[in-house]
DNA sequence: TTTTATTTACGATTTATTTCGTAGATAAGA
DNA sequence: TCTTATCTACGAAATAAATCGTAAATAAAA
C-alpha cells in the first residue's frame, strides 16, 4: 500500500484537487503556467498515475476525464509522517513549534489552533 | 542557494546530526541497520554530498572525518515550506491542526505548544 | 619485510523519473 | 468529402539518483 507520488505527480494531483474533474489538456494548461513541458509529457504522467491508482479516469468519450484518487488528506498525513520522522526526530510538537515560528500564521490562524487545543482537552 | 538533499542524502544527514563527527564507516554501519547497500555506495554518496556542500570533511588523515554542513533546522524549514505549499495550500494552521490530529502528541507536548502560543501573544 | 585489511577515488552500471516523438484513431472544420 | 486539429497509446531517449566493482594508496598485522 506504499503509494508514493513523485514530485511531478504531486504537481498534477494539486491541480486535480483544485479542479475536481479535468482533462489532460486542462491539467497541462494549468501546469504550463509554471512549467515548460510538452503536452505528451503531461499525458504520459497521467497515464502512469492511472496505472498506479493515483487517479481515476472515465474513458467512455474520446477525451478522457480524470480525477484524483489519492486524496489531499492522504498526501498531508503521509508528508507529515515523513518529515516528522526524518527531520523532527519523531516530535510532533517540535514540528508545530517550528511551523509557528518560521511560517507566519495570522491571528485568526492562531486562534483556530488555540480553539483546537481546547477541544483536545475534553 | 537551492540545495536539495535527495532521499538517501537525508538519511546520511540524519546520522551525522546525531553523531556529530563520523567516518564513512561509522555512517555506513548505522545505515546498514535499516538498509542493504554496500560500503562504497555510502562512500560515493558522502563524496557527492561534499561536492554539493552538504557536508564538510577533514582529509588530513587517511580516514576522513565528516560532519553535516546542512543543519537540521535548515532541513526542517525547507521541508515545512515544501509541504505547506504543496499539500496544505499555504495554510500553516491547517498543517498544525492536521499534525495534532493525526500524529498523537503527548500531554507534555500539547502543554509546550500552548505555552508557545501564549508567548506569541506578547 | 611481506601479507592482509581498510580506505579513497572514480568510472560504469542499474534503476527511477521525466521528457519527447511518432503513429493511429476520432472529431471538427472547410 | 477531404483536410486539419486533437487525442490516446506507447516506445524510447534524456536526465537524475543510487549502487557497485576495481584500482591505487595507506595502514595494520603477521
Amino acid at each position: 500500500m506504499e503509494i508514493k507520488p513523485t514530485e511531478s505527480e504531486l504537481e498534477i494531483l494539486q491541480i486535480l484537487w483544485k479542479m475536481g474533474k479535468a482533462t489532460v489538456r486542462d491539467v497541462h494548461e494549468e501546469l504550463a503556467k509554471t512549467k515548460g513541458a510538452g503536452y505528451t509529457t503531461t499525458l504520459k504522467l497521467m497515464q502512469i498515475m492511472d496505472e498506479k491508482g493515483l487517479v481515476e479516469r472515465d474513458t467512455t468519450a474520446k477525451t478522457h476525464i480524470y480525477k484524483a484518487a489519492y486524496t489531499q488528506e492522504k498526501a498531508q498525513v503521509s508528508a507529515l509522517d515523513r518529515i516528522i520522522s526524518t527531520v523532527f526526530e519523531g516530535s510532533t510538537s517540535d514540528l508545530v513549534i517550528q511551523a509557528l515560528g518560521h511560517h507566519k500564521a495570522s491571528k485568526d490562524e492562531i486562534e483556530a489552533i488555540k480553539k483546537y487545543l481546547e477541544g483536545l482537552e475534553a
